[in-house]
DNA sequence: AAAACAATCCCAAGAAACTGGTATTTTTAA
DNA sequence: TTAAAAATACCAGTTTCTTGGGATTGTTTT
């Protein structure tokens, strides 16, 4: 019986990334780019559609993280490989990479030949992660502390991360500004900060962005 | 005459941002991709050994910024247009682009239209910029340690993160208001951000915190 | 079924931050 | 030694955030 070619999906918002990443495995002729998604919504639906054995997930998206995005993935299909994507390599992504069953990290800058190493790594059931993290700036983080938030409050979080007015808010997620004006007190409240800048702070340092 | 195709250099410090440029020019049969580069030296390298039209230049970089590089590129090759490229679209970077001489701004989600459309409104000698005009798109790029600050900077933006606001940081290091507001002001612009919440994460993503 | 919790919406006053300037003095680097 | 860069200070108008309330509708959970 013929060896099937790996079948990969890329998950990434920026076309160049996308369009670079098919260019460099289109040279690897083990693997076959099947589909590819610019949100966690089209991703989903191409794994549903497809076979897919890898999927290579970019850490930042505009409707969820890569990082929930990745734990949906185990979560519906587990028998998916995730490689995580990103300009940063940050020991508090991958850790957080790790914990939702990714199997790789990999930064942009990779070339040809640690894409296609992660690759064979991953089909091996092994693990693989950009090399040059480890002489990265370790974060300092209180994993799994922080206040529990809602389903909205998550969502509100990041977009002022992100930052967004609270109007501007409001627009997308067509909810009236008083409604997200009231998530953010809540948020003030749970994590028991006065402003938006601390806010910001102890959620990064919570490991919730 | 025979036209001759148009010249292009891409500097870009990731690799897959080179090759998705690469791979959709070369869709377009009016271009040639002449060179590339990683970095601002071997940008001018690539400049002075190739004759140039256009140069789509990463707003981020290893040693200089694109704005800075941008600058010194039309001032010992006024004739090449420059393209600056970024993950955002913020209103700050395009006018400093423009007052640097760049002809041209876009987001690197952009895609083959647009981009084809940029080289062509370039060569007919108008400018060109993204449309839109983002605050929804998460933040991801930027990478390396993010832009220089001065020790003061460091210390109010240590401050502004800590959750004090301009009058309490005014008060703490003896300084004006007035004063303190600068700081915050050359911050904002530094990292390319129109708010705090958005000021924080950026520093929190460059372990700045 | 009743109590929590989550999500929604409303109001208004005051605090803080942001925009877009100008301008002087002190360091630091070419 | 001169030209930048950094640090300082000021002003006014506008936007955004924060505070401190109240209130209704669903949805879990006990």
């Amino acid at each position: 019986m013929k060896h099937e070619r790996i079948n990969i999906l890329l998950v990434d918002d920026h076309n160049m990334v996308i369009e670079g990443m098919k260019h460099i495995l289109a040279l690897i002729d083990t693997v076959e780019v099947k589909a590819t998604a610019g949100n966690a919504f089209e991703a989903i639906t191409a794994l549903r559609e497809n076979n897919i054995d890898i999927a290579f997930v970019d850490i930042n998206l505009p409707d969820i993280n890569g990082i929930e995005l990745c734990a949906k993935i185990k979560k519906e299909f587990p028998d998916v490989y995730v490689i995580g994507l990103s300009t940063f390599n940050q020991r508090s992504y991958v850790s957080q990479m790790i914990a939702n069953g990714a199997s790789g990290y990999l930064v942009k800058s990779a070339g040809k030949e640690e894409i296609e190493q992660s690759i064979s790594d991953v089909m091996d059931g092994k693990m693989h992660f950009s090399t040059d993290i480890n002489n990265t700036k370790v974060v300092t983080q209180f994993d799994g502390e922080g206040p529990t938030l809602t389903r909205r409050e998550k969502e509100i979080l990041q977009m002022i991360a992100n930052g967004l007015t609270t109007n501007e808010m409001a627009a997308k997620v067509f909810l009236s500004p008083y409604t997200v004006d009231t998530h953010r007190k809540n948020l003030l409240a749970k994590f028991e900060v006065s402003n938006t800048a601390l806010l910001i702070t102890m959620a990064a340092k919570f490991g919730l962005l």
